[in-house]
DNA sequence: CAGACGACCTGCCAAATGGCAAGAAATAAC
DNA sequence: GTTATTTCTTGCCATTTGGCAGGTCGTCTG
């Protein structure tokens, strides 16, 4: 079976060889998730962690008012959970969408939990994936408070271009914490530099 | 030795007694953090899993202007780490610095992974930790997004009053994502309310 | 092809927030 | 107790962002 790219992450994360690492990779199942599928529901207990290889993908919630707010763009080589749902089993506020269609390698909550019991590599790499999705989190968080919507704007064109060949611009638009019509405004005076 | 609120914590958090609970509460001491003191400075890597029984802290960081931006409140009862600088031994870009004295149960680095091998519970436990941390700092994120300034202002003092007794306000409203001009602002609408 | 729909852009005005500077109030220093 | 320092508030005006409504463009459907 053909994992490099899983491997090759896994690697890039923790040191692990051999039949350590077999061990690990071989939990994992190939999965095809096609555009506009959910990944998770809101209402739904998440039970899949999921490297995504290819594609992209989109993690959304409603606020009071009804209104569709983006939390997240999942892009290739990323790992994908929704964190309180899966870990947590609790009913998910959040719904992951595929915007384009997506292929990755699975694993259901039960086998990850027979794999952090068996495998301290594999519950290293658990534990570098939360904490490097909350790093990168806590970043986004600091960057809503201390940057302009234009340089928020400017810093996502540039570190996941990708995103934009697929995303609609009103869902950019929440994830960047302003309306469609800002970000078009944005986007005008943007295009002139 | 008297920890009761740590092990009604640990317990509030996942099921565990008798001698795995003790095992794990063997663990810790007590530390005690003046005011002003810093339990983390930036530049350093952190060292300290640190269970906050009585106290206020404050985590900060400073934007490129060299301004200084509050990025969380810690108040009693409440678990205080740097999940990069910690997990990951780097050096923190973040300060946490009490505002009060503070008291509380702490365990270094290396004992914590000494006790996340040889105990499943406490594992579970560091686990829980991290997602429910995780969790809250989402919801705060969201928050910024679809919530106003003056929403958040009266979520915090609706749910950390405790702060508010001892945090400065231009520390929390660089913790709201806003100046202390508008803060002193809305708290005038506020109190006409 | 015609019509319907959704995505995006734009103009107008209103509301929220920031920047700056001065003053009042609280706190610390001597 | 007086002075010095820091914190907080306020007024004035500029900038950013939002709300709304209308217009364009492309896509889908029949």
């Amino acid at each position: 079976m053909a994992k490099e790219a899983l491997i090759a992450f896994i690697q890039s994360n923790i040191p692990v060889w051999g039949s350590a690492l077999t061990n690990i990779i071989d939990h994992f199942d190939k999965r095809t998730i096609k555009k506009n599928e959910f990944f998770l529901k809101e209402g739904q207990i998440s039970n899949d962690y999921f490297f995504l290889e290819e594609g992209c993908m989109r993690a959304f919630t409603h606020d009071p008012d009804g209104n569709e707010v983006t939390t997240f763009f999942y892009a290739r080589n990323r790992y994908v959970f929704e964190v309180s749902s899966l870990f947590m089993q609790t009913v998910s506020t959040e719904n992951i969408q595929a915007i384009t269609d997506c292929h990755g390698y699975s694993i259901t909550f039960e086998t990850l939990n027979k794999l952090f019991h068996s495998s301290p590599e594999f519950r290293e790499f658990g534990r570098m994936m939360l904490v490097k999705s909350f790093a990168v989190f806590k970043q986004r968080t600091l960057e809503l408070i201390n940057k302009s919507a234009e340089e928020r704007y400017e810093n996502l064109i540039n570190t996941d271009r990708e995103i934009f060949k697929y995303a609609q611009l009103k869902h950019i638009a929440s994830y960047l914490g302003i309306t469609d019509t800002s970000l078009s405004r944005i986007r005008r005076e943007y295009v002139k530099k």
